[in-house]
DNA sequence: TATTGTTATACTCTATAACTATA
DNA sequence: TATAGTTATAGAGTATAACAATA
């Protein structure tokens, strides 16, 4: 035992780790009401906000690796909430289909009540800098 | 496009998804240096902060079921950190070994000097919120 | 009866290498 | 040459069910 050493639970990586393992798998909980992933809702979100994606922007945006966009994007298409459309002889632009707006409506809700939820949880006194604080660790802005 | 949605970035359950799986990534490259995956240097640390722990103790305090804690404890066994001594019929303590401790402390410069850039990576204003947010998120305290 | 350690198994996420076709 | 989509594959984490032995 060596006291100079902090417990894991004074570690932020440690709590960070942690902290988003629990939330995202209570999230996926809620999803599978609706028969998706948290993957699948994040990339129906992103649809929604921007138009014109291509599969590589996707990944780019959501930290996807080209060859992993392919299952999930075959999965989703399969499940009839998007669409591959051709942009030129390499690219395909993913778009929502009518049945991915209205999956698309059924995720936002559920996504966010969690969000509300998870900040709940977090003190008011610490609330408004828990973004600002991942946003810095990710590198955003 | 919804304008009416927040773009993901927005969302504090993504950006703590994005900035979990960003600090992790970049812990466990770090650890590759001494042979050790993030879970590995987690036992490690756990066993030096705790007397006595068993198998079924560890996996409860670091969220690890218990048939994952059989191969996690192999390897370390195999590679001589930990070993495995019986305390009843059915429970056995994970104690450190010698090499273990030498691991150990290792592993311990290479993750206080990550937690150390990765509160340098907050800014100030919003540094000392973090833990409380994140220990809330985690249903600590 | 509940718990421990274990085996077997499966699913998800992620990562790399290699290939074809196109810009 | 660089990029896009794809295939195949492997590693890592995680989940459940079932079993024998023990508390």
């Amino acid at each position: 035992m060596n006291s100079a050493d902090r417990p894991l639970e004074d570690l932020p990586g440690f709590m960070l780790r942690r902290a988003a393992n629990d939330a995202m798998g209570a999230l996926a909980d809620r999803l599978t009401a609706i028969d998706l992933r948290i993957s699948d809702s994040t990339l129906l979100i992103l649809l929604d906000q921007h138009d014109a994606l291509t599969a590589a922007d996707i990944g780019r945006k959501l930290d996807i690796k080209r060859a992993n966009m392919v299952p999930l994007l075959n999965r989703l298409e399969d499940a009839g909430l998007v669409a591959r459309r051709p942009v030129d002889g390499r690219s395909q632009a993913i778009e929502l289909t009518k049945d991915g707006r209205k999956k698309l409506s059924e995720a936002n809700a559920i996504v966010h009540a969690f969000e509300a939820d998870l900040l709940e949880r977090v003190p008011p006194e610490h609330r408004e800098h828990l973004l600002p604080a991942l946003r810095a660790i990710s590198g955003i802005d």
